[in-house]
DNA sequence: ATTGTAAATGTAAGGGCTTTCATAAAGCCG
DNA sequence: CGGCTTTATGAAAGCCCTTACATTTACAAT
């Protein structure tokens, strides 16, 4: 069943067919139902590589994410994928772990796809503003390349983030200013928003005229899920003789671990040991007590990236540079 | 820059050149040296919808889950996804939600994409085996349609599943046999595996010739993530008078609220209370104690399923039935 | 009725690939 | 070296749309 089927049934040219496909005006009424009628009748439905040709668009975005199992990014990309279907988008999906071999090869992959857009899903695509990151230069002569929770400067290239600094600054000036001063930093990713986390925190202790300790900047550098290992991490830093009365960490899993490792340890939460997560996934309600975590407008952040590549495939001129802020969250694992 | 370009710097026809992009084994190799030297030179891409009109196919599944942002159904997805892209292919995601009629469409919309088969990820898809599920039946005389973690009878329809009936027959025996028999048997969801998973327990209950009691049988309408809302729910059922030493949750989820409402109650887990969870996600380990649960072989699953769809693409014939065998973890929330 | 203009419709040329079929080259044998 | 089969290559016909452009129709103004 093709285009000419259709109109030969319905009496009229192919080309006045597809202009009702394509919701184009200048048919008459009469002529759009008829079509419409032998369309719905034949259940026809219009070729999409014969149309993808016409157009060179499927109407497709690529997902590019390291690990769509990863709680977050999962959300991220259920989010974004609703989104995009709201506007009339499909998208393919490209996981590509954690090594930048991959995410290039992913990139060219997908793009050759000839998706429209590529979206790129978590802050791990960007180690380092200044580092070359040339891929995705490359990428983005071609297509508008989206970023979610990364920084890049880059023409063509549209960021989405939440103001992970900020956040992280106000989570730590609430804990100097309950008057806790050893408090131990704990991340697991040099990623974009993992070095912004990290600076917040310094930044508040710098407002408060507190010494800066490299010791109280850990990062973990096992799987974030291998809680076990966090414990023991966290257990080998307290008998080198480091002594914190808070932990903040880059992710709620991590804050999970540091609970775990304060049960071990006798240690009462939050007297004796506050954990602050990020996130504010669902694992902050899987603790005991809850985690205070930092949530950072997944929901909206999605949602804006997707308004704002439809927009810019629209041919509008939109803002590469979106921040949203976060929002501490408290609960049961801080007393301020 | 089109295979034209190529075949004239290359100085042969655009026949060739296809052959050569195809893999096909009538080139000299002299000739295919040539014309992959030249490709790789001016970094020529074929153009995928012309490639996808002349082959009928762009190589690419679709996958439709409810929700991929549940923490088990996006380890199902990265599974699928990293070995379809192993194994040549891509994959167009799409959630559904949970309303039957947005499931209708998304499988029409996404079979409407041109995609080669489609891979219906989660039970939810299936809520009985005798139900129409006319949908399912249209799509499949389509393309092939993978069902993962469903069971449903129909041609051209594969279904790579766990033995959930026998996996929860276990539990419920292990738990028997240790001397509790005021079992509870808590799930959210009437899928395909959410009953078999219940009737599992009553097998099991047969067995040992005890009774059956559907007062130990609840559904939690709620949603499953709504942890405080399954607390008062096992709240209310004591308060009615229902007495119970063990739950068992057709989710890791519905077992962390467990957990959460023993300690409500200050109930000793597992000498008060055993509670036993299902999937073995992340969950598990962080729940204390850690949640005895079952593995359901996801990663076995999702591999399987692939290989079974691939082959059967390639057009061998497939069994339409793949069932593993679940593994019981025993962990810190039972005694057996 | 006539012309002019706008709206509706049709024709045909792509879009970039695959693949059939015809042809040319190559290899084999006696 | 002729005649055969096999293999490599090319020409051209699709695949099914979209759309620029040509043509026809409708309708208003004169």
């Amino acid at each position: 069943m093709t285009i000419y089927d259709i109109s030969k049934m319905a009496g009229v040219s192919i080309a006045t067919v597809s202009r009702v496909l394509n919701g184009n005006t200048n048919v008459t009424p009469k002529t759009k139902k008829k079509v419409l009628d032998i369309i719905e009748q034949s259940g026809y439905t219009p070729n999409a590589f014969a149309r993808g040709l016409g157009l060179n668009s499927m109407n497709t975005i690529g997902i590019l994410c390291a690990d769509s199992s990863d709680l977050y990014l999962a959300k991220a990309i259920y989010h974004i994928e609703r989104n995009l279907r709201a506007g009339g988008y499909n998208s393919i999906l490209c996981c590509t772990g954690y090594d930048l071999e991959n995410k290039k090869n992913s990139l060219n992959l997908i793009i050759s796809q000839k998706v429209d857009s590529v979206i790129m899903v978590g802050s791990s695509f960007i180690e380092s503003q200044d580092a070359d990151n040339q891929y995705i230069r490359d990428a983005a002569s071609q297509v508008p390349i989206m970023l979610l929770n990364a920084d890049f400067d880059c023409p063509n290239v549209y960021c989405t983030l939440c103001d992970d600094f900020k956040a992280m600054q106000e989570v730590t000036l609430n804990l100097i200013d309950s008057g806790i001063q050893d408090i131990l930093y704990l991340y697991n990713s040099k990623s974009y928003s993992g070095m912004k986390k990290l600076t917040g925190c310094q930044s508040a202790f710098l407002m408060r005229d507190l010494p800066l300790d490299k010791k109280y900047q850990q990062l973990f550098s096992g799987s974030r899920d291998d809680i076990d290992g966090v414990c023991r991490f966290l257990n080998q830093l307290r008998e080198k003789g480091l002594s914190f009365h808070a932990v903040i960490c880059a992710e709620d899993m991590l804050a999970i671990a540091a609970v775990k490792y304060a049960r071990m340890n006798r240690l009462e939460i939050p007297s004796d040991l506050s954990v602050i997560g990020y996130n504010n996934s669902l694992l902050t309600i899987c603790s005991e007590p809850e985690l205070t975590s930092v949530d950072n407008r997944l929901e909206s952040l999605c949602q804006q990236l997707v308004k704002t590549l439809i927009d810019t495939l629209g041919g509008n001129e939109m803002p590469q540079k979106t921040i949203f802020s976060g929002e501490l969250v408290k609960r049961g694992t801080t007393a301020f």
